[in-house]
DNA sequence: TTCATATTTCGATGATAGTAGAACTATTAA
DNA sequence: TTAATAGTTCTACTATCATCGAAATATGAA
């Protein structure tokens, strides 16, 4: 007499789906086509899945004009697809099309709505380093120091505290098999970032890009390189 | 170019493995045929299941003479379920078993390992009220006060500490909606309270008894009567 | 050695579910 | 109004997979 994760699971069972979830999980709105064509499959295809995971409150759909665009339901479900991933095994690597993808996004990716892979762990960490933050179980917490950091970055510490969700959390990489920054905190520097045009979002994937305005930046407030680009870093 | 979550989640979906999977959450080893009779199938069935789950790395077995018994390989994979569970719909009761199962369930249960169910979301809330221990985000510490508390309990909190996974982390509670104390001062918990015999494993479930011994001493520690057990708990 | 118990392997069966062609609805542009 | 685009519904077709009987293996008991 438990809960039917079952029901949960066949959703994420099927490798269309858990692409299309995959897509979802920047954590923005997304149209049919575009995660049918993700997926490759047929636009009907895709709505048959939506469809189904509409029913089961995995996804939200929004309305606008002939589009129909769909959106993870919460974050709770981005945290079932998150602890997936710690344990699911790499794809394969079929061809040079799929191994720059797959450099970009072990390099700077999208993770529901903070930054991951490389740059996302190796800006975790040096903020560590500095005394930005500091690791508490599975939790980070900002110190003083770390407020001024943060308020000359654009960032108010407090007001992301105050949200109805985990301040600053651990969410592990799949890709460095470390722990990034999430949370509201994670998100709000990601949104910053972005703002800044420190990193732009890459189309038609979850990799993100580094501009040359972010380089700079990055050098400058942690003290190390960021390399030209996914393509001059070693996979591993 | 994403790691395959479908993999994982298809050995989840099917409701027999997930079934075995929710016995195996109380995080002790299971013979073959007591998981088979939980799930209502032929040993064969069950032993295709966990063939399968032996293979993606789900489980572990140990041999001991002619049985083989089965655990969760990882709390990583107890997380995975754990998520899961929180937006997972409840089962339809079927017969007055089914019901008696099912508050017995929701009152008091093993979750991975550590205690859940009302009676654990009511010692968490104690534990918080009283002062022992604090909610940060979704962590717990321990105040001064609790060291002391944990210390007249047997409970060396500083060893605790030491353990090389979460301190002392929140655990959404699917029946209650709420969090309760995991992590290792959520086992260790657990297991004292067990040696104190306060409670009792029930066989063939996740189902936790609470012993008259039990009634009295978390009435005289916390302050608050448990009832005579589950069937005079009002369901929710 | 012989019998009983625990578990796995093999093979046959039956049910479920993903896919895309064709047809249909809804919205936008000309 | 007509044409084009976005998305859904319906209907087969196909493939995958859970189930269990039967038989095999392995361990323990008598």
């Amino acid at each position: 007499m438990n809960p039917d994760i079952s029901k949960i699971a066949a959703l994420l069972s099927d490798s269309t789906r858990s692409t299309i979830l995959l897509s979802l999980m920047d954590g923005s709105i997304h149209p049919v086509t575009e995660l049918a064509h993700m997926a490759k499959v047929k636009p009907q295809t895709a709505s048959f899945h939506l469809h189904k995971m509409l029913e089961v409150n995995l996804v939200r759909v929004e309305k606008h004009g002939r589009h129909r665009y769909y959106k993870l339901i919460s974050s709770e479900v981005a945290k079932i697809i998150e602890s997936m991933l710690v344990i699911a095994p790499e794809p394969t690597v079929n061809s040079l099309r799929d191994s720059r993808e797959k450099s970009a996004i072990h390099f700077a990716r999208t993770c529901y709505d903070h930054l991951a892979g490389y740059i996302g762990v190796q800006i975790t960490n040096s903020l560590i380093q500095k005394g930005i933050i500091t690791k508490e179980n599975l939790n980070f917490e900002v110190t003083p120091k770390g407020l001024h950091f943060f308020e000359n970055l654009g960032i108010n510490v407090e007001e992301q505290q105050k949200k109805r969700r985990a301040f600053a959390r651990c969410c592990l990489d799949w890709s460095e098999r470390q722990h990034h920054l999430a949370g509201a905190l994670g998100n709000a520097l990601l949104e910053r970032m972005l703002e800044l045009k420190w990193i732009t979002r890459m189309p038609k994937t979850r990799a993100i890009q580094v501009t040359s305005t972010g380089r700079t930046q990055l050098e400058k407030v942690f003290g190390w390189d960021t390399g030209t680009g996914p393509l001059s870093q070693k996979s591993t």
